[in-house]
DNA sequence: GTCTATATACCGATAGAC
DNA sequence: GTCTATCGGTATATAGAC
């Protein structure tokens, strides 16, 4: 059928996949490769035959996962007219892109607290221009004066922080509830594209110059939809 | 002199203090006990008779620190009045425990990360404690009028998120710094009592109710001290 | 209380047969 | 391409001498 195997028929595919949900668990040193090579169905030498040494496993999918945000991002924002279209099409991607590599998030968090000891440069490199990315759509709105003055590192590290938490904070908010009474409904467990409209909503709230007048800035309203 | 020893003298005092940065930079599975006995200067044996096992002294390291930031929480939020002064000194006390305990921000992220895997129960009920300081000065604001309605716990998962980031973002951003240019100098880059209130800046404008008036709600000026 | 030596287990990686 | 068997290294934890 095709010359490339890109589903879940792929042995490959099959092994990148459960080590993405192993790294996120538990860790660049803490994932076991003879679990990853278990779980994935294939066999340890195999593992090794089809990707590369743990290393290689963890760079393989932090680019990949990294790439495709990168190319969503630039097709989202490519008709952008205002700022604040080009930041919440950013931030939608982003968390998007969380979405569909559910691991993405926690591999962030841990990166984040390792400060990125075991970020291989090139990775590295790509993360920056997903950085920038942010950054961009800021500097935009600062400049045409849809934003007020802002500072555009702490101001991106607010809405990757707030993002990445939001995303990630499933497992542990449900473990706490087990704790509490609290049964009530959030937008925290709601979808991606909700929590990245929240998200922007705040952000922009902040952002607003101010001469602009309240009203005219509009709020997200969240869809039923997950 | 007393006794109880809590100085640096005090081994176990050491092996703690050095087994948290272990932690922090490595999580639980990559942090290492020969490594954290050397560092502590005391025979690995010795480790295990003072403190514990490698369970224990995790358990035992995010207990102490967030036993102290209820404490500190607590103290701190007895005299406040109004609900932006009660969001105010939590998330500041907050800011300011991962001050003092500088592995906070990074155990705290990991933990994010795993889903609370390694959590402990005793802690992970404490730490719903902490959840719920913030929670409470969130739902006072509501119920006095002073915030907006308010979504609690995502507006609490925002706040953590920004503030843990921003909070343990330094390395990361240092590395992406020698890869671009940008030497700016970013809130980003202060003390952790100006990231708190920087954090808090931010969502007191998205909490203020559509009636007031923007200028009544003050913005807290950077000092410069560290 | 302190240290050396070691038990026990596991992990990452590969050699080599098929 | 696939698998078994295993090497070499290292991890946590403790026993036992002093």
């Amino acid at each position: 059928m095709a010359r490339t195997q890109k589903s879940a028929d792929d042995p490959r595919r099959r092994i990148l996949d459960v080590a993405a949900a192993a790294f996120a668990a538990s860790g660049f040193e803490g994932a076991r490769v003879d679990q990853i090579a278990k779980r994935a169905a294939v066999n340890k030498a195999m593992l090794y035959y089809h990707v590369g040494d743990k290393d290689v496993l963890y760079e393989t999918i932090l680019l990949e996962t990294i790439e495709d945000a990168l190319a969503r991002i630039a097709a989202a924002t490519a008709s952008s007219k205002t700022a604040e279209d080009r930041l919440r099409s950013t931030v939608a991607t982003i968390a998007d892109t969380a979405r569909r590599h559910s691991h993405f998030a926690p591999l962030m968090l841990r990166e984040l607290a390792s400060g990125g000891a075991t970020l291989p440069d090139r990775v590295m490199q790509r993360m920056r221009d997903v950085f920038q990315a942010v950054r961009d759509a800021l500097e935009q709105g600062t400049r045409s004066g849809e934003f007020r003055a802002v500072d555009p590192v702490a101001t991106h590290m607010f809405i990757a922080g707030s993002l990445l938490v939001l995303l990630a904070g499933g497992p542990i908010r449900r473990r706490i509830r087990q704790l509490t009474d609290v049964p009530k409904v959030s937008v925290a467990d709601r979808s991606p594209a909700d929590i990245a409209s929240f998200v922007c909503d705040v952000v922009l709230e902040g952002l607003r110059p101010p001469a602009a007048p309240r009203a005219l800035r509009r709020r997200t309203p969240l869809k039923k939809k997950n």
